[in-house]
DNA sequence: ATGTCCATGTAATCCGTTACATGATTAT
DNA sequence: ATAATCATGTAACGGATTACATGGACAT
């Protein structure tokens, strides 16, 4: 499990409270990792329970009170001390390749529709991710911590290509596939 | 949740026991969903009262029996059905990839062993990816099935690519840093 | 002797998702 | 008016992982 280290190393770069930590995990972070406010609201208790994190309360005017959080020393060795283990292989879990093995099965046309939606999805994360590339790595000399997460934005621009790429080839195979289907009905 | 699925694609191709089943999701399915042997045996009770899927005991000698599953007719609506529905986005989940945002942080020496050994993992697959194309999809005309299966191994073949490249790219920024974090210690 | 393969399962725990709950502010 | 954003949580449930358990066959 690394939900906790997923969130330490976000207050690692800053202090952030649980909603700020949620945004995270719709972007940054979360091209790795996904975790839902609730899970990230019970994991920082954890953490804190733990004494690897701090919370102090901000009042805010006009808006609900935040609970800020903060990267303590412990928490800063526990992610050194994380680090040198080795990692779990990653977990891919996707429905829609599933259905690619059950082809002969399948209605192909509302199969096409999905991998057109998805084709659109894997375009737009590609431009954002070229956005980011430009707006925020363009400087010559790069920080430790930049270097870092400009190899992880490297894998995500080429993770996007990839599937962009496969999206398009694969199109033109299930189109062939419908006209093959159903021949000369028009 | 999809386990219920990727065991009925499984079965939708031939009769298999548990056991088998969970060797399935170590290779072919398993490049898109993981199980371990514990989920499948009690999914599959799950199928069978539901009636997707029927068991018959086979006995063997010198191995202890088996329990083949097979597909049922209800099974293979419920996959139909299942395909028509818009699939949840994927999940990853990579706590290697995870270390990249702590980069300032963690073992940079670890780091890249541990880059190392993900590169030859990336071009194991690469290579069993690219032996089951040839050996299994060679043929000028393929079934509707094969179709569907080829275009999964495809998107395996061009994922494995790209995170090979990127493992050779970053092992080299990686070396970098290590080498301008110590210059001239020798 | 030691380990791996075949083959199946139970039990406990942990993680993740869904649903519920509140309430003010700001934008359309 | 309606919806979205900010901000926090609880409760129930369901899915996934880890540990435990068994036992013969076969290879090194």
């Amino acid at each position: 499990m690394a939900l906790a280290e997923a969130i330490l190393v976000c207050l690692n770069e800053e202090d952030l409270s649980g909603y700020e930590l949620a945004k995270r995990f719709d972007t940054s972070v979360g091209f790795f990792w996904k975790a839902s406010h609730q899970q990230i609201y019970r994991e920082l208790a954890v953490l804190k329970d733990k004494g690897w994190v701090a919370a102090t309360t901000v009042e805010q005017e006009g808006k609900p009170n935040k609970h800020l959080f903060s990267i303590k020393r412990e928490g800063r060795q526990h992610l050194k001390a994380w680090a040198i283990e080795r990692s779990a292989p990653a977990t891919h879990k996707d429905d829609f390749l599933l259905k690619l093995y059950a082809f002969d099965v399948i209605d192909l046309q509302a199969f096409a529709q999905e991998l057109a939606d998805r084709r659109l999805a894997h375009q737009a994360r590609l431009a954002l991710y070229e956005k980011i590339l430009s707006k925020r790595y363009a400087a010559p000399k790069l920080t430790k911590a930049q270097t870092g997460r400009l190899l992880a934005l490297r894998g995500g621009l080429s993770y996007e290509r990839h599937w962009l790429a496969w999206c398009n080839e694969s199109l033109s195979v299930v189109h062939e596939q419908l006209l093959a289907q159903r021949p000369a009905k028009a």
